[in-house]
DNA sequence: TTGAAAGCGCTAACAC
DNA sequence: GTGTTAGCGCTTTCAA
């Protein structure tokens, strides 16, 4: 008995009426009679009427619902964003759909194809590490699919209904590496990303200029270019304690990595920062509660995900696409403070 | 010029067919021809024919989407089993629908309609703290809709198609603070969590059992029902110290509360865990991050996640429902280990 | 083996 | 102010 839901159709029938008439009295459509329309109201009301969503989407040709692609939902960044996507997102009346591409370019094809044909009223994405062939985005583009990139974009990437919300990952390593010189530090070495990834690049950029800037060297040997997972960045940091002249300071292109590091520091006797100061980058929430709590480097995650979901919004109501560039925000702890009293542990 | 995607019209025009034959051949049908069949996969392949989704769905009645209802994706816990989801979900062929209730009955019984109307094949839902009021899951058991809760379930509402996979709260807990009683605890303290959620009165029943079956007396000026936040663990911990027999451990039912507990302790120079052992639930990514690192109890939310979709799975291929207990398992670190050596960091 | 026709539930143009 | 008709794209009788 799988208790039929109550259409338009049921509506119109118990109350003699058309169809339209009914749909009209629904969509509060002027021409309708005072009348008619209360007595629509009030049975719709009684028989609990739910319109069929799916039916509208096919009638208008697209839906109110945004599909959103990120690489995965572990650690804390990727969830903040979505979170702030859900939520921009149902205020504005739209709901979301949400996959992962296992940062698998194959997966993300798929992915893809699959909410192009959902159908979704405009994407919303974040580039697998892996995706080096761009044509699926290609097609999303000829398409005239609204699309928002966030955090992770494809740089040559242009379209007439193409935005991005990224952070200004150069800016926030070039803050955390002047920081850490300004604390005495002179030989900072840096945990990097994949390369073809254009956030670790840029973080890669910030940090080089930034010893520039402050008359330092660059010395290769004090780039790792690492995972970005707890054991990577502990085996980069033995590397690192064992060159004939080990680092001061590291600069992390992500928390987890950092993490690895602190602890191989710790487990070897050395002090933080005193003998080695450490900065990150994204505002994991653990950052705030190891010993001593780390610096790092604030991404907005939260507000990227509603300024990406505005940036859809804008571009449904046809205004022009935009490049919006977050300014992250350094977040100084004991990790890096050398000098003056320790901060609290909260971050 | 908004690049019109191609249908099966277009294809049987253009073949000179018709369209119930062109979708015939789509779907592999063996009444059509073999030679129909590839002249019509190969040029759908060149014309890059993609179904509609929405007509199927519409057609068919059902989609093949999942929709998921959880009251946040902050922490780690949520995004772990919407991960376990999305991942069984898409090997499964589906795909999924993520809604926020933001902790907020209104907002859930929005969403829960969005949902049902979306439609979806089928529900996964995690309660709303707040939820007190059930009719709205009545409507989705007397639409015959497919629901699986999952951690948080109404414990009175059975039906036809209702599963639930949950942890055994209650073992968990009586394994924590057994732990702590073997540790030499004989006043342990319990941060509780709001009770008309049933996972914290199962965790508040496990503590209260483990209790009884040591030996020990219940001491209900050691049991503080509180919010699952740091601060409110820390505020929780700053009262506790101050009875005249503070306690000697503490259970917290959530993992932040537990870290805003040590915070205070390590701020006033108590040691843990010879002065105070602590042990936690939810094995957050940070317990084994702190120092010392936290014991806390383990709820496989990935598996949890991947058995929900199972559940579902199962019910849609006409199976009975099931309730699905999942053992948690007891991380025993440095926080609550009295003799022997400390544990290394990793967790 | 293929085609014609109907209908999923809704809405919008066009009558009356 | 209301009804009739048609169609979104697809699948599935039923008929040929």
């Amino acid at each position: 008995m799988p208790a039929r839901r109550v259409s338009i159709g049921d509506i119109a029938s118990q109350l003699k009426l058309s169809p339209s008439t009914v749909s009209r009295a629904l969509a509060h459509n002027p021409d309708v009679s005072e009348t008619t329309r209360q007595r629509v109201q009030q049975l719709a009301q009684e028989l609990g009427y739910q319109p069929n969503q799916v039916a509208v989407a096919l009638r208008r040709g697209h839906s109110n619902t945004l599909g959103v692609l990120v690489p995965h939902l572990a650690g804390t960044f990727f969830p903040e964003v979505v979170d702030g996507i859900t939520e921009a997102a149902s205020q504005a009346g739209y709901n979301v759909m949400i996959c992962q591409s296992r940062e698998d370019a194959e997966q993300e094809r798929k992915n893809l194809e699959l909410l192009m044909n959902a159908p979704v009223a405009g994407l919303l994405v974040s580039l697998a590490s892996s995706t080096q062939n761009y044509a699926p985005f290609e097609a999303v583009r000829t398409a005239n699919l609204p699309l928002v990139f966030f955090d992770r974009a494809i740089e040559g990437l242009t379209g007439e209904h193409i935005s991005s919300v990224v952070i200004d990952d150069y800016a926030g390593a070039y803050m955390a590496v002047s920081h850490l010189v300004e604390q005495g530090c002179r030989r900072i070495a840096h945990l990097a990303g994949p390369p073809h990834l254009a956030i670790y690049e840029q973080r890669h950029r910030g940090y080089e200029q930034a010893l520039h800037d402050h008359g330092l060297p660059y010395r290769p040997e004090l780039v790792c270019p690492i995972g970005q997972h707890q054991p990577d960045g502990a085996a980069a940091m033995r590397q690192l304690l064992q060159l004939p002249c080990p680092p001061d300071a590291v600069f992390s292109s992500g928390d987890s990595a950092l993490v690895g590091a602190l602890q191989v520091l710790k487990e070897l006797g050395y002090r933080v920062p005193d003998d080695v100061a450490l900065a990150g980058f994204s505002n994991a929430e653990f950052t705030a509660l190891t010993e001593p709590p780390l610096t790092t480097v604030d991404q907005h995650s939260h507000q990227m995900g509603r300024e990406a979901v505005n940036q859809l919004l804008r571009m449904l109501h046809t205004a022009t696409p935009t490049a919006v560039v977050l300014r992250p925000q350094l977040l100084v702890r004991a990790s890096s403070q050398r000098v003056g009293q320790q901060q609290s542990l909260a971050g």
